[in-house]
RNA sequence: GCCGACGUGGCGCAACUGGUAGCGCACCCGACUUGUAAUCGGGCGGUUAGGGGUUCAAGUCCCCUCGUCGGCUCCA
């Protein structure tokens, strides 16, 4: 008997199957199995299985699985394009989140004419059944058969194991070639490590999504390639569900719902990348401010305002100008002084927009001697940075040029850093769960040697320090090496919004090297100077794309307590006007927020228009309502609940607001 | 910043190979007074992102700038 481990997306199964057999016998039927690791070596479907054999089946729907069919789809894409275009060079085509790319060196990008054109030719190619087979070679013989792919020599130059791509990489150097069904000629070939399916007939639930520019190798020195993205699925239902998913991220746009909900709205006139935020959206956010401000006045922190532009020298003594100036906007020239022939009498000093708090809160720090007792010292500041992005990156809300963080440096003693580091922990988590989110997995980012400054000593005991924090939260935990700013390691969290797609959002990161460019210090116990910790921690991140986030994840449907308007009031008919003014009256004493709907239309289209901006609360109210006191309640799901009275319906809708739930 | 696509009243869209801007929603006015997702009628509103050019004629073609979208690169 032989042990077999099937691999899908119900997990892992183990399985005995009798010796002497094939897995092409066995298995014939089943489409499903994509890959067959014998030993953990590739092996062909074909093979006999013999006793003492540890065999591990990878079935399409697994992630190994999935990988290897968009791999191979990307294989076939490459087979069409250049079967389509003539002088197409290939770059590389792996598989990625959801799907595969392909990189083409060709004259005229491609047109969405040609997108058709090539996932039609794909789809013969897949029906044709052509079948993939490996076969080792080595760098000569490889050099010499793609002597007519650049980009494929020079890959063939990296020399030993690498993970940065598939083509090469593994112990041996291998070309798949694709077959003919029929003939068995080879009909493509591609430099690649694999794995692929054994034919291409396991292949077919794909969709070529988009084209796009892409330098070679990743880096902007090298020259640019087109990039033809797909997705790529086990099944039809799979990928349509992919399809769906997408559609419904569109829906859910927070540029689109912005503008559709009257919150905010970047005018061509200000500039890219800046926001004005309207009257509703001024309402969520206001809400979003205060509730995090009380947090934090409860958790012990102090509030304290800087202004937005400050002489270079701070941004020198910070370092920023050093390593980030590109990332800044360029400096005004102020404080010039000419004599009467136009002669420099005084020279300009530059003056710079705030790309971040800190340096301000650390001169806070400084105002005045520090001793222990007042620490941990926890300055808190919505503080608004400007961040001169590159025009290409900027992205609504959730990449910005002008930003607000909720921005807050904790100095500490470094025995008290890491209980510090633990509870700030939780007091994020918390926090953001109270937002709605709750979904969470965190990334501790490690140094980058090559941009970072500082010893390895205090790198190492930070990097720890952070990490026993993070493992206290039982949540994942996944390493991002190299990630960290130049001083110092950081923690952030990534929450899963609705639709299952992770954010970053909240930074912790632990800074030895600030506190000593600005000679922070504290009297210790004993009167001795010590040098304190330096915390640095965003919740939100910035404000702007925070909020970017929740109305995406709630689709714009926010909960009562954030929702711009709380309750709609729906009269009937006309006559019904004065009794829903007394009960806004009455939810306004309430603090409700609350309009009553008067326009000239009648109650369902009425009904419609809240629908659409999507208040939690309808009150309708008419003859029948007013008789008994009462209001009819219609909520965003539709459902409806008639002749509520009316101090039971403020009290309902009172408390929906205080709990922060979601109706 | 790079590559590509794009930019028509507040929003969503239309205008054949260049012939001198239409529709729906919203908004305003009027009629209707109505029980859980669009009542009817009338009206206001754009010179087509901005600038330059080609042409007898440009929303349609060319150039520049600004902006948007999708990627790449980047994200303290």
């Amino acid at each position: 008997m032989v042990n077999v481990t099937i691999l899908s997306d119900a997990g892992v199964e183990e399985r005995s199957v009798e010796a002497g057999t094939t897995f092409l016998d066995l298995f014939a039927s089943n489409k499903e199995i994509v890959l067959v690791k014998k030993q953990d070596q590739l092996f062909d479907l074909a093979t006999e299985i013999k006793d003492g054999d540890e065999v591990t089946l990878v079935m399409a729907d697994s992630p190994e699985g999935l990988s290897v069919i968009r791999h191979s789809t990307a294989h076939v894409l490459a087979q069409a394009v250049q079967s389509l275009y003539q002088d197409v060079q290939l770059g590389i085509g792996p598989p990625v989140e959801n799907g595969f790319y392909y990189d083409f060196q060709i004259q005229n990008p491609f047109t969405p004419e040609d997108v058709a054109a090539i996932e039609t030719k794909m789809k013969e190619i897949i029906k044709s059944g052509q079948r993939f087979a490996r076969r080792v070679t080595d760098e000569s013989a490889a050099k010499k058969e793609l002597s007519k792919e650049p980009f494929k020599l020079e890959l063939i130059d990296i020399k030993g194991p690498s993970d940065e791509v598939m083509e090469v990489g593994g112990a041996e150097l291998t070309i798949y070639d694709n077959l003919d069904n029929k003939s068995g000629e080879i009909v493509w070939k591609d430099l690649c490590r694999g794995p692929h399916v054994p034919n291409t007939k396991y292949l077919g639930a794909f969709k070529l999504m988009r084209t796009a520019a892409a330098y070679w190798r990743g880096s902007e020195k090298n020259p640019q390639l087109q990039r033809v993205y797909g997705t790529a699925w086990a099944s039809k239902e799979a990928l349509n569900d992919y399809l769906h998913l997408l559609s419904e991220a569109e829906k859910r746009d927070h540029r689109k719902l912005g503008a559709e909900l009257d919150l905010f709205s970047f005018p061509e006139e200000i500039g890219s990348g800046l926001a004005v935020f309207h009257p509703k959206g001024g309402v969520i956010r206001r809400e979003m401010e205060n509730y995090s401000r009380l947090k934090h006045e409860a958790a012990g922190y102090e509030f304290v305002y800087s202004p937005h532009l400050t002489k270079a020298q701070l941004f020198e003594t910070s370092g920023h100008l050093d390593w980030y100036s590109e990332g800044m906007y360029p400096p005004m020239k102020l404080d010039a002084e000419f004599d009467s022939e136009g002669k420099v009498k005084k020279a300009a000093q530059d003056y710079y927009l705030k790309p971040m708090n800190c340096p301000f809160h650390n001169l806070i720090y400084k105002a005045k001697a520090r001793s222990y007792r007042e620490l941990p010292l926890r300055l808190f500041e919505f503080g608004t940075v400007y961040r001169y992005e590159k025009s290409g990156v900027i992205h609504g809300l959730t990449r910005a040029r002008g930003f607000t963080q909720d921005d807050a440096h904790i100095y500490t003693t470094l025995e008290e850093m890491q209980s510090e580091l633990a509870s700030l922990l939780n007091f994020v988590l918390d926090l953001l769960r109270d937002y709605g989110l709750s979904d969470f997995y965190l990334e501790l980012s490690t140094r980058n040697p090559e941009k970072s400054v500082g010893s390895e000593e205090d790198w190492q005991s930070a990097t720890a320090a952070l990490e026993v924090a993070a493992k206290a939260q039982n949540l994942p935990l996944t390493l991002d090496e190299g990630g960290a700013a130049f001083y110092g390691p950081k923690i952030s969290v990534q929450a899963k919004d609705a639709l299952g797609r992770s954010w970053q959002m909240s930074t912790i990161q632990v800074d030895f090297q600030l506190p000593q460019r600005f000679d922070l210090e504290y009297q210790a116990s004993d009167g001795s100077r010590k040098r304190p910790v330096m915390i640095h921690r965003a919740l939100f991140g910035s404000i702007e794309r925070f909020f970017g986030v929740l109305l995406e994840h709630y689709a714009g449907a926010f909960p009562p307590w954030l929702a711009p308007v709380q309750v709609v009031g729906i009269p009937i008919a006309e006559s019904h006007y004065q009794y829903l003014d007394d009960v806004a009256a009455k939810l306004v004493a309430s603090g409700i927020r609350v309009e009553i709907d008067k326009s000239d239309e009648r109650m369902q289209k009425k009904i419609r228009t809240a629908q659409k901006q999507k208040v939690p609360f309808m009150l309708i109210a008419g003859d029948e309502d007013i008789a008994q006191g009462a209001v009819s309640f219609r909520y965003r799901d539709g459902s409806q609940e008639n002749g509520v009275k009316l101090d039971e319906a403020i009290l309902k809708i009172r408390q929906a607001i205080d709990t922060r739930a979601q109706v």
